[in-house]
DNA sequence: TTCGGAGTTGCAAATGATTTGCAAACAGAA
DNA sequence: TTCTGTTTGCAAATCATTTGCAACTCCGAA
């Protein structure tokens, strides 16, 4: 197996929609455009990797709205599928803009040292669930799967 | 693909080890042998399925030993790998027995609705595990990986 | 078998992430 | 512009989990 593009380190992602098409989301699911909401769609848009509440609230500028407001949009927006949680099982929630289509699925390689977020493309179990589903009787089939490490900088020295 | 035994709602599980088993790994490990520990890797052992540390301290009747002791015991145990931590997603920390052999590890299907717990005996991505580490120079790599939907019972009827 | 000290425990208080109550501020339809 | 349901800020409440500390116990050495 060899990697396509193992020549940089990366994250490759599909372009980010502009901030028109989010709100537009937001505005067919009947939700107030605030600046709040535009400020925090406009971080997670700007940034590839899954960001905690936390993050996005020290992202927007310590005075753009309060830290409970941010988790209150964030579990909104995950609702309404534009954003995507993803749990590195730390205790803390992470976000991603849930790009439109229906190929954002998508898993982590997280290096346990440093916290080094790899993005993988590829997502792996889909083709089991339907199996599973049948199998058990099962219905709306999702799973979660994240891969953790020691990256190769954690692993040689200390960093 | 044909379930071998759908006939019964189970969990298929190796025998568990007896207690004595257990207690000699503590042993080996320069720990004690209390009796939180014994009553704690007990319950484990009538367990077939992942327990969070508030389900141990109920099944260990209320006096047994504190909740605190308990989590204090359960980290030991997982650091030792004589428990293996599995997360839901649900910010609740659960708890299986660890078999002896490598081949315990394996994954869950989790409805929503009723916490009804599958355990699945194949393990998908191992075989995933080697060829990332090759690609992105990781090293001590491991996974973390569930299913979630919704039962039969559950999608037809309420419960 | 006793003794001593490191490892453990109970209890209460501390943490940290996340949620919630409530009154004031606001977005957007009429 | 007005009105009304949303949304926000702030502080307090939750919840799972951790930790400080003094009392207690396991277990190997004497």
């Amino acid at each position: 197996m060899k990697n396509p593009c193992s020549d940089h380190p990366h994250t490759h992602r599909l372009i980010q929609p502009p901030l028109a098409d989010l709100t537009d989301q937001l505005r067919r699911n009947d939700r107030k455009i605030t600046a709040p909401r535009q400020a925090i769609l406009d971080v997670l848009r700007r940034h590839q990797q899954p960001l905690s509440n936390k993050e996005i609230h020290t992202a927007l500028g310590k005075d753009e709205c309060d830290l409970a407001t941010v988790y209150r949009n964030v579990r909104t927006l995950e609702s309404m599928r534009i954003v995507q949680r993803y749990d590195f099982g730390d205790g803390v929630a992470r976000y991603e803009l849930a790009a439109d289509g229906s190929t954002n699925h998508h898993h982590h390689l997280v290096c346990q040292k440093c916290s080094l977020v790899i993005e993988l493309e590829e997502c792996f179990p889909a083709e089991l669930e339907a199996a599973l589903a049948r199998r058990y009787g099962f219905t709306e089939i999702h799973h979660r799967l994240e891969f953790f490490g020691v990256c190769a900088k954690c692993h040689a020295g200390g960093a």
